[in-house]
DNA sequence: GAATGATTCGTCCTAAAGTATGAATGCTTT
DNA sequence: AAAGCATTCATACTTTAGGACGAATCATTC
């Protein structure tokens, strides 16, 4: 980029150079003005649209992952590194699918309050701030499938 | 794109008209010419930019990221079918990524309410309740890695 | 028996997420 | 010109999530 901008500067400068010799050797500003601005238009706008596609960033970026066609097996060594329980285990697969707090709570059958203990729990070990970054840890780790 | 070239003709002819004027009025030619120039090429050269920037298709950049077994591929025709916009698209990567919409708003450099009509826009699309289903609808239609 | 860890539940509080609504801009297409 | 879509942002409100305590039960272990 900073060498665009140099390379950019010392065209200009050049540019300048040329028309004052060729002010000076040919009358250069007998010339029709219009004919004088136009050239000069057409040059640094030609010259802008160039700056411009160097300098402007791309837009998308896709990332493509691979994806594993060998069968997922739960990393139980995994598991025990991070010193998972059973029921956090549990928990965290339901985040996982999707569920909120409520939702988990109901389908174990204990309240929001110990959902949120484990997920608290699941949150230290994995050491994650929000529930899609313990989903995320979890997936790499292949804790989860 | 008529409308660009229409509006950058008649901008320059403008231009000229403006430079006639003063030239008569003001004796303008007694500037330096480098004053003059430089003038004329910072102005053509943001033109250009700008009309680069209409003219010339996106970069599109693709990042491939290893392929172990089974390539994936992002599924435009799914991308298609779910009417997801391309900043919607992005906000979607950056959720399964595990980012808040707080630091979303600050990778993308918008706002966190833009960041949140995005999410809704998302949700509906992907008819999730949570950013968790959404992100786990995502991967199943292979819309996100 | 005491200590430990897992599981359970509660409250209080803050932060983040999500909903609803309105609105401005700019681009594209008709 | 107009209508539609994408993008942006705001405000106000509700819901959910998360943090920080404490505390009870139960089984295992030392």
């Amino acid at each position: 980029m900073k060498k665009t901008i140099l390379i950019y500067g010392l065209s200009l400068a050049a540019l300048i150079m040329l028309l004052k010799v060729l002010q000076y050797k040919y009358m250069l500003m007998d010339l029709s003005i219009e004919v004088y601005i136009g050239v000069i238009a057409a040059l640094f706008t030609i010259t802008g649209v160039w700056a411009g596609s160097k300098l402007i960033s791309p837009k998308i970026k896709t990332v493509v992952v691979e994806t594993l066609s060998t069968p997922f097996i739960i990393n139980e060594e995994a598991v025990k590194s991070t010193g998972l329980s059973q029921r956090e285990l549990e928990v965290l697969q339901l985040m996982a699918a999707g569920f909120s707090n409520q939702e988990i709570a109901d389908k174990i059958f204990v309240s929001v309050s110990t959902v949120k203990s484990h997920a608290a729990g699941i949150f230290l070990k994995l050491d994650a701030k929000r529930r899609t970054q313990a989903i995320l840890k979890a997936k790499e780790l292949k804790i989860i499938g």
